[in-house]
DNA sequence: TTCACAAATGCAACTTGGTTGCATTTAAAT
DNA sequence: ATTTAAATGCAACCAAGTTGCATTTGTGAA
C-alpha cells in the first residue's frame, strides 16, 4: 500500500511539523486495521506519552484528515485511519459486541429515511452492533 | 394518548415501586416530545433530585423498557420515552447540529450492507445530524 | 394496621475520558 | 546559527457517570 515515508509526505502536505510524537503516531494508525481508543493507543506506544499531547495531535489529524473519530456509543471514542467520507458518503461502523473492536465497513449505506419537512440533513452515522469474524 | 395514572399501571406492570421520584421521572418523559439529557431532567424536577438517583433510575427504566438511551455522538446520552424497537428494527435519531435537540425518527431503516463473512449483526444504530425544523 | 424486608434514596467519595493554562522544547524557515 | 511559531509535558481541572453504605420508603403478609 504505502511506501515507507510516506506519513512524512501526509504530515508535510497537511503542513503539519513532523515530530516524533506524530512520526509514532501515524505509523501505528497505518498498522492496525481497527479502531484505536486512547487507552490502545497509550498501551501501544510504549514511550509514556502525555495525555495531552496524544489528544491534541488526535484533533489535529482529525481535522485534517489522516484519521476520523468514531463513536461507538460506548462513550468512549475511538479513532482509525483515513478520512470518514468515501465516495461522499460517511460509511458504517461495525462494533462486536463481545472483543468491543471496531470495523470501519467499506460500501455504501443505502438508506431512504422519510425525514419530515423542514429537516435538513447533513449527514448519517450507522453502528452496527454485533458479533466480529473472530468472536 | 395516554389516560390519566396510565404511568402507575405502566410501573406496576414493570414491576417497579411507584416512588415519588419514578411518577415524576416518568410523567415528565411522557411531556416531552424530545430526548433529555441528565441536565435537562435535572433541571425540569426541580426538586433538586440526586444524581446517583436519577442515574439508577434511567437505568432502570432502561431495562424495564420505558425509556431508550440514545447516543447522538456528543458523549453524553440522552433519554427518550418508549422501546427503541419499532416492528422489530431500530429507529433512527435526528441531532440538530444547532440546537442539539435530538428527535427520535419514526419509520424504517431500510438499510442493505456488505457486511463481510463471519459478521453476525445484532442491531443497527443511525444518527442522522442536521439542522432542524426550529432552526 | 402494623410489621418486616427488600428495594429506593441520598450522600460522599471515586473513576475516567477529555480539556486547559503555562512554561519549556523543538521543527524548520531565514 | 538564529529566530519564531508550533508542539510537548506537566499539573490542575472539569464533567459524566458509578459505587459503597447508611437511611428511608413502598409493599405484601400477619
Amino acid at each position: 500500500m504505502m511506501k515507507t515515508k510516506d506519513y512524512e509526505l501526509l504530515l508535510e502536505r497537511k503542513g503539519l511539523k513532523k515530530t516524533k510524537v506524530r512520526i509514532a503516531l501515524i505509523q501505528h494508525f497505518m498498522n492496525m486495521e481497527h479502531a484505536q481508543s486512547y487507552n490502545d493507543l497509550q498501551a501501544a506506544l510504549v514511550s509514556e506519552l502525555d495525555k495531552s499531547t496524544l489528544y491534541r495531535n488526535l484533533t489535529s489529524f482529525e481535522q485534517a484528515g489522516i484519521i476520523h473519530r468514531i463513536n461507538d456509543h460506548t462513550g468512549i471514542s475511538k479513532y482509525a485511519f483515513g478520512e470518514p467520507q468515501i465516495h461522499g458518503n460517511e460509511h458504517a461502523h461495525f462494533v462486536c459486541e463481545c472483543c468491543e473492536t471496531v470495523y470501519c465497513m467499506e460500501g455504501l449505506v443505502p438508506l431512504q429515511l422519510n425525514i419530515p419537512k423542514g429537516f435538513k440533513t447533513n449527514n448519517v452515522q450507522t453502528v452496527i452492533k454485533g458479533i466480529c469474524a473472530k468472536c
